[in-house]
DNA sequence: GCGATCTGGTCTATGTTCGAGACCGACTAC
DNA sequence: GTAGTCGGTCTCGAACATAGACCAGATCGC
């Protein structure tokens, strides 16, 4: 009787890390996803995400790069150029991710009319 | 030869509301999938999700759970009596989100060793 | 030479958000 | 009268995000 979301529970985790909760605060956020899908068709440079999302900081995607790249998501590529150029790509793992994502995106595109509407009737 | 994954950049959308930024935006911080997740056995008051979340601070719980009736993902009852008792259960489309989100929460499982293992090698 | 330009970032100042915990009304139990 | 219950709201300081200036180091036009 116990549903998959149970896990999802603080009390579930023995170390402290519920592996829910610990993996969607770093994809959750309002970037990484978004960064991860920018970069399924291929190899990007850093401006190159920059100006293909649109109203990303900098900084943000700085710093969003070097999370996913800890977090084994992407491959940071630096060529010892001038000027400089760094390419960026996902690993298998990221790849990976994106599976289950795409459930949640059609989801997503399936029913935002019905919460735009509820939004409209609250 | 598009991917279901174009559809969440911000040049796909005419009206400004590219329904999965949309949708994640909101789903996707701190506390609106626990809170969703822990509402899936049933119907809940409001200090009984404080207690099973744990970690969650009233301001948030109040704040995400008037976001989720809003969108309608929840529905909340109030009981007019001494001392208040105020209930909160899943609506149908709340229901419905957590289908897809099962398939996130079975790869964050399956994936989470692999997270940790790259995050200690880097 | 002299500046402008390119890249992948970092630094700083400002604004937004978050958690902790005090407080509230209305009523009950002691 | 004093304390406790419940479902919140308010205030405060701390953490975090954003915009935009700035940087090195080399090349290009003139």
């Amino acid at each position: 009787m116990k549903s998959v979301l149970d896990q999802i529970r603080p009390d579930n985790d023995q170390a402290n890390t519920c592996p829910i909760r610990d993996v969607l605060d770093r994809i959750g956020d309002q970037w990484s996803l978004l960064v991860l899908a920018t970069l399924d068709p291929g190899v990007k440079r850093f401006s190159q995400l920059e100006r293909e999302i649109g109203d990303i900081s900098k900084q943000m995607l700085s710093k969003t790069l070097r999370r996913l790249e800890q977090d084994g998501f992407v491959a940071r590529e630096v060529h010892a150029e001038v000027p400089p150029r760094v390419e960026y790509r996902l690993t298998a793992l990221g790849r990976s991710f994106l599976e289950p994502m795409r459930g949640l995106i059609r989801w997503a595109e399936a029913n935002q009319a019905a919460i735009v509407a509820a939004r409209r009737r609250a």
